[in-house]
DNA sequence: CTTGCGTCCTGCTCGC
DNA sequence: TGCGAGCAGGACGCAA
């Protein structure tokens, strides 16, 4: 589920627990999560490239990937996939050790602060972990194919970005190389919420659609981030917590329910091959 | 260039 | 109550 807001609220907790402070050690559970420099699954991992002893000197994100820098260049790339998450916790305090955790880091607390365990943890290992030895290599190699961030689009890029594509709009805006971060959800909450219909051509947008489309995925994901995402089942923020925008959906999973501008029940099918949900009255 | 499909996985929900 | 089918936030690769 994780898609840009999901991700980008996970940054800014880990941000706080994490940013400055030094990894001790790693624990690799299960090595063919991660992808070494070479995109190779079953390559040598050492503790340098996974940050040991290194200090954690920026914690990014771009699009659905959470960045982890370390201090010498060397980072991760993650990708949560389905059902990725991370989780970070009082590494002193016992407690039965998740399924499907992959990888655990723990990261000393410094003078006063306590130290910690931060793990991977994806059920569905649809997800992983890449590897990267410099931010050059990160941008060139692993983050290569993304188009610009969601968050900033306006009208304008949505459009060059379109170009003339015969595409239905919703098939584009889950392309990661047109625009980084929107997935299922969001999809449909931004054509929803700027009244597009979903099966629409791309090249059939003109630049008030644009504009107001551009618009409402700018605003959605804001919403999200500051509820920190959708929790359906698997997202969790990093201290364990729900994210609750899921309160405030309009479209998606709202199928046979009423709409909210028109009070009609709203669609539901297949469009893109992902499961859409839809007003045939108020979206055009 | 497109779309449409199957694939990678686990686990939950639904219908019989 | 049990069991299997179907489906899920993503992203690839392949065939047509």
């Amino acid at each position: 589920m994780p898609e840009l807001p999901e991700v980008e609220a996970i940054r800014r907790q880990l941000t706080v627990s994490i940013l400055d402070r030094t990894v001790e050690r790693v624990r690799v559970h299960r090595r063919d999560v991660v992808r070494d420099t070479h995109g190779r699954r079953r390559g040598r991992l050492t503790d340098p490239q996974l940050g040991v002893d290194r200090r954690i000197r920026r914690v990014d994100r771009r699009g659905k990937q959470l960045i982890i820098e370390f201090d010498h260049g060397q980072g991760l790339v993650i990708r949560l996939g389905m059902s990725g998450r991370i989780e970070v916790g009082d590494a002193g305090r016992r407690r039965s050790v998740p399924p499907h955790r992959h990888l655990a880091w723990t990261i000393a607390g410094g003078s006063s602060r306590s130290t910690l365990r931060m793990e991977f943890i994806d059920p569905r290992r649809f997800g992983g972990i890449h590897l990267f030895k410099s931010p050059e290599d990160r941008d060139q190699r692993v983050l290569r194919n993304l188009g610009p961030e969601a968050t900033l689009i306006d009208g304008k890029a949505l459009g060059e970005r379109l170009k003339a594509s015969r595409r239905a709009i919703k098939a584009v805006l889950l392309d990661q190389q047109v625009l980084a971060g929107i997935g299922n959800i969001y999809a449909d909450e931004s054509l929803f919420r700027a009244g597009i219909r979903p099966e629409r051509p791309a090249f059939d947008l003109n630049e008030q659609d644009l504009e107001r489309l551009a618009a409402s995925i700018r605003t959605t994901l804001e919403h999200a981030i500051d509820a920190g995402g959708t929790t359906l089942r698997d997202h969790r923020l990093p201290d364990g917590s729900a994210g609750t925008f899921g309160a405030g959906h309009l479209a998606y999973g709202r199928s046979g329910q009423p709409c909210t501008h028109c009070r009609k029940s709203m669609n539901s099918g297949i469009v893109a091959g992902r499961s859409t949900t839809w007003c045939e009255f108020c979206q055009r």
